[in-house]
DNA sequence: GTACAATATTTGCTTATGCATAGATTGTCT
DNA sequence: AGACAATCTATGCATAAGCAAATATTGTAC
């Protein structure tokens, strides 16, 4: 499990290309596995779950997406998607129904209780993830990342 | 499964900080689906192995390192560790020995085979790394993020 | 209209991963 | 020295996730 301090022995790969990819799946793992833990333990969903409701809760659609982009979104793989509504289901958090106009497709729409769970499992996700980011006090390359994350909305490449 | 171009239905989450993480994990996501296809079709090794495998060679031990710190490196719980190099040692391109100080310890030493399937894999490593970031033409805040990886060595925060 | 390719989801199967625990060794306190 | 906490790795167990194939529906070519 990653920590962000703490002395580990010099790894030091080749290419500032590849430092700070490592740095990037870091702070992602780190990040990742608080808000896994904090959602899990207070509101009993993976953030995986959490995200596929968030996307549904957020949508301009009514609440309702297909699945292929859910699966873009969460992201994860299409047949895992089937699977993760098929148990956001039966928790109640959403409903499935056909696409009128292509019964191939179907649509997975965001239940009332589901808009309730996200909402108070946000507030959890919100403030772990500024936490766990205000947390990090490893490297550079961390630090440049969480700069960006942080930054002024601004030109993206002056 | 992430694709990077393409119409999205409208998702709009509420704060730039949520909107940004989620383009980081997309990238992660995007990045690292493209490298776990590359390397196991290439040299047969996922992306936690191949890092496993870059760590110790590139650590300034002589190419060993306990466990734990692989783990903190990969990044990997410390028991999926335990299991990922009797993998690569299954492989022949680790081996492990107790540290003679501290027999609780376990170093895990790369092989000669090891070093050979790091350097091959390295090329195909950095250049689908390359390639897929070249690729990314998202959205803005993927774009800044790909940037940060690409900016040249300077301040972190200026 | 029929055959066939394309699209969208589901399902069988395998596996890497996490969690909890056990096992082994070391350090500490008295 | 003995007891007990702390540290490090391995293992039993459960599960989410990926891949490949099956299923269902739609679009296209002839």
């Amino acid at each position: 499990m990653p920590q962000v301090t703490g002395r580990v022995p010099r790894i030091e790969l080749p290419s500032d290309l590849e430092r700070r990819w490592q740095a990037l799946r870091h702070l992602e793992a780190v990040v990742q596995e608080a808000l896994d833990r904090a959602l899990q333990n207070e509101h009993g969903l993976s953030v995986s779950e959490y995200t596929a409701l968030a996307a549904l809760a957020y949508s301009d659609d009514g609440g309702h997406l297909r699945q292929q982009v859910l699966a873009d979104a969460i992201p994860l793989q299409q047949s895992s998607v089937s699977r993760l509504v098929a148990r956001l289901e039966r928790m109640g958090l959403t409903e499935r129904f056909h696409c009128p106009t292509d019964r191939r497709g179907v649509y997975t729409q965001i239940t009332d209780r589901g808009r309730e769970a996200v909402t108070a499992a946000r507030a959890t996700y919100v403030n772990v993830l500024e936490q766990t980011l205000a947390g990090i006090s490893g490297d550079r390359e961390l630090t440049a990342l969480v700069g960006q994350l942080h930054r002024d909305a601004g030109q993206a490449s002056p």
